[in-house]
DNA sequence: ATATAGATTGTCAATAATGACAATCTATAG
DNA sequence: CTATAGATTGTCATTATTGACAATCTATAT
């Protein structure tokens, strides 16, 4: 007897708008008033669907999360057959890929904000600790023979160069960097050992 | 006949507050109130001594700019005559070292915060090149074999690994994860000419 | 000692942000 | 049509933040 429920969607919705808003305006700038502007919502339909401060963070904590999952699952999902190792670099380092894919922005801001809000600092280690093994899980399987430590200091660093060139994007930087930064990744690659 | 100015060293005081602030609260959570109750003074007195929002905002960019470029002197200048890039690294990857000079996270705040403030851009830009430029610089003089272009690759990596590993502290990452960034800014030294 | 520039503190207004609750609207099952 | 659960909007109180200005205190040169 009662309505269909919108719970789900608008939920996503709001959340991402929230997402939104932590890259543009940061965690602290992320303001219900702009959470709400970016949804095309009313302010007080926030309360409705996700409570209060803390319970929005918690939800949006696990939104992000889950997106970020996600763009890692979908980005070795588009690997080829060959030459996947190549082709994930290519992604990674493409800053057009990096402007669709804003959710590692988002887990940058969060990281920021651990400090005032350590309860999500499990997560998000967790988080990033399985993208970096994603990526090198595919090291690996290019490089049998080299040991796990050594795909994970490579992965490490591939993960690390493309964070910070990652959050360069909004100084304007220019796409030598972000070809540099992929040149980079792959001197990594070539220190482990072949077939 | 006037009594002597503190301004200098109270500006700078209040601003070391403020950078302090921006690392635990991030850019919009640094507000005068905790500024202040940082630095010991009145919120008062910071107009006082560094006028509005606004300019507050500049002062610290300068001051932020500033006390990067101080350290990434020292950083040079602690370097011994021989193995100068194996110190290089082995300072940088001490999560010792990230906790005592904490401008790079400041840096890192003011990069996600750009969006917000365009005008910026071109200081952080110029001061992050520098940094670069820094630790190419050396990487060259230990691999004079090496073109420009392989030594801003390798420094950009370094650089990257780094500003990742150092923005990860405050989740309470290993030591081991140090241990593996640092090796992985190894592995790309050594992808370049010896001799 | 006294005048003066600077240091420090106090106070008020305007706006922003959040929380909490009330009121109204609307789709849908029966 | 009607009852109901959910969706949407409205309103108020409290606190936070900033700006602007006034008032007082203090060190120092003369």
């Amino acid at each position: 007897m009662p309505r269909s429920s919108l719970k789900e969607i608008r939920s996503k919705e709001i959340l991402a708008a929230y997402a939104d808003c932590i890259v543009r305006f940061g965690f602290n700038g992320a303001t219900q008033r702009r959470i709400a502007e970016a949804a095309g919502v009313k302010r007080t339909i926030l309360r409705h669907y996700l409570g209060n401060r803390e319970h929005m963070i918690q939800a949006l904590l696990d939104h992000v999360c889950r997106q970020f999952q996600m763009e890692t699952n979908e980005l070795i999902a588009a690997l080829p057959e060959s030459n996947r190792v190549s082709e994930l670099l290519n992604l990674l380092f493409d800053s057009q890929y990096a402007k669709e894919n804003n959710s590692a922005l988002v887990v940058q801001a969060l990281m920021n904000a651990s400090e005032q809000h350590p309860e999500i600092n499990d997560r998000l280690m967790a988080v990033i600790t399985q993208f970096i093994d994603a990526v090198a899980h595919e090291i690996q399987l290019a490089h049998p023979k080299s040991s796990e430590i050594d795909t994970f200091e490579v992965a490490l660093g591939i993960v690390g160069i493309y964070f910070t060139i990652d959050s360069m994007e909004s100084l304007g930087v220019s796409d030598d960097w972000w070809f540099a930064a992929e040149r980079s990744a792959y001197r990594l690659i070539d220190t482990l050992k072949v077939q």
